[in-house]
DNA sequence: TGGAGAGGGTTATCCGGTTCAGGAGAGGAC
DNA sequence: GTCCTCTCCTGAACCGGATAACCCTCTCCA
């Protein structure tokens, strides 16, 4: 029993295809009357368009792609992407649009998969994430003349529409709060040093102590093993830190558990910062202080603005709002 | 600037469609030289197969479908959807499978995006999780008569192929360890209970603590917040349990939490072991005693038999690998 | 020398819709 | 009665490939 076609409606409602396509696309061209006995019909028997070869006459593909390049096991530990595609889904569910995703190894695969992607048409646009410096895939996605939405930091987004939040405002009010609570030696222990926000992070949490606290900055992959490790050297040196900010929950939750475990009390000893917020990041002993953002609003933007780009619509770069800071049990004044 | 077709191709080898389509399908019909000079010339201008023509043709769509019936904020904290993506993004990508992704609020939402995207020839095939008892779904499905692999028990998925681990298996694994260190009143914060899962692993532990242990079970919706109620609640009774087993790692951690707020330590006072691994079970202090499984694993299962599905071998039910109980520090023989 | 067979192409047609250029018939204005 | 317009509808072409069927040329062998 094959699928219902137009023809199939056509036969069976005494017309041609052509009075059953306009019927069924609400175009002109067909009496109300004609209109209403061809939907009953193709009610009735279950007609659904077929994509490919709607597709074919250069329609859209009411599909938008996302390919991520990380490894695999770090998706399921970081919420911040899920969390990010819940946010984009919501927006893409109100349109009937799908996403299609595809996790890849390399930033080689990822440019490719976006090429055949667009190439079969089976996608209208593209999310770029992961932003780093001269970021060969934003030249590969500018040559596909393709409509992508960059989230990350619009410098390095050539000339694809990018949607990004001040991470360095977040920054500058955390140290602030910091050295309000008396602290004068900080530490920093951040992600991958190769991406843009991470770059942008480090230079502005530089710049916020400058002169006013020593401070430290320590490069990790975002894991809580490295976060530990971290964590554990800050925590040995001398003129340890009175006070540190992770880049995310995960190596929070593992700095905490580190410090604890070497008897530095929390916060008396040390205040910890996570940069997300999660109930995770609620549920530990002491809660955790977090920079706070709204990552499946930030991801719902960033599709809102595909989806414009899609309808040909032009799209300024969109600052999103930055995060703001939670004080939480983590966090409390220096000892003197 | 229009995306090249064969037609180009062809003019430009001096040859016609046809010769070119069987060159680029590696078709008999066209000498070697001939091949070899169209191919070149494909790859020269970019030629990419259009899926939309492909697929007029009754070809593959070379994509599956996922619709993820639960609120968008539930997936980004739990770690158990990511990791069964990534298992099923590492089989699919091997094959060029794309995985096409959308979230939906209700389960008559999920079977219409299920019939849309079998009826637009959109995928090949389907996922199907959270499997509920009298599952409408399944129905559903069956009457597509679409490939579908159910991700959970056979017995509830009719017709229609399932993966699925013994979860029966690991509750007596852990009632048994348990009881072994001397417990007698356990107690389970379980998920929630329309689950299939839900039910297997409640009727295990109650039949495994028959005659030998006191035990309850508590339904939650598997957020930390409710884990954490279920636990006070639990801890406050009269006879309290010395054990609690918990149906994630996030609703472990809340309990975990909320026992050392009530002065209640870990192990010594109360045992508690976590379904699902995870970094997090890890990173807290005591490190969860933990059901670890390979969720990624599981998906990579469930990936290569809906592919076989879809290439029309017939595929029997699979039962994966039960969890192991990975024993950490958070349980501990019981107070005499 | 004629004919079979293989190699290397070609032409025609189809998939399921959309779109364009008409055409038949009704109704109105002059 | 003629001409014009408007409504409602149709045939044909097209999108980009796949496929069936056929055709020409060359080789080889009886």
């Amino acid at each position: 029993m094959k699928r219902p076609t137009i023809a199939d409606i056509a036969s069976r409602a005494g017309v041609s295809k052509v009075a059953v396509s306009y019927a069924l696309n609400g175009q002109p061209g067909v009496s109300e009357a004609t209109r209403a006995r061809i939907v009953a019909i193709a009610d009735e028997i279950g007609w659904r368009p077929n994509s490919a070869a709607r597709a074919l006459n250069g329609a859209r593909a009411n599909c938008v792609g996302l390919a991520l390049c990380r490894p695999a096991r770090i998706l399921g530990v970081e919420p911040f992407f899920m969390e990010l595609i819940s946010g984009i889904e919501g927006v893409l569910a109100d349109r009937s649009y799908a996403l299609l995703l595809q996790v890849v190894t390399s930033h080689q695969q990822e440019s490719e998969v976006y090429r055949h992607w667009w190439g079969e048409s089976r996608i209208d646009g593209a999310f770029l994430v992961d932003l780093r410096y001269a970021d060969t895939r934003v030249a590969e996605l500018e040559r596909l003349d393709m409509p992508v939405v960059v989230i990350g930091h619009s410098s390095e987004s050539g000339s694809l529409s990018a949607v990004w939040s001040d991470d360095g405002e977040a920054v500058r009010e955390t140290v602030g709060y910091l050295r309000a609570l008396g602290h004068r030696r900080l530490a920093r222990v951040a992600g991958l040093p190769e991406l843009v926000h991470t770059t942008e992070r480090d230079q502005a949490f530089a710049q916020a102590c400058e002169g006013v606290a020593e401070h430290v900055i320590v490069h990790t992959d975002y894991t809580g093993e490295e976060g530990a490790r971290a964590t554990r050297r800050l925590l040995s040196s001398p003129d340890r830190p009175t006070a540190i900010v992770y880049d995310n929950d995960i190596m929070a939750v593992a700095g905490l558990s580190v410090a604890q475990e070497m008897r530095v009390e929390v916060p008396r000893d040390l205040s910890i910062v996570a940069w997300d917020d999660s109930p995770l990041a609620q549920v530990v002993r002491p809660p955790l202080t977090a920079l706070t953002r709204d990552i499946p609003s930030y991801g719902a933007h960033a599709a809102q603005r595909l989806l414009a780009l899609i309808s040909g619509e032009s799209v300024p770069p969109y600052q999103d709002q930055a995060a703001v800071l939670t004080p939480r049990g983590s966090t409390g004044p220096a000892r003197p």
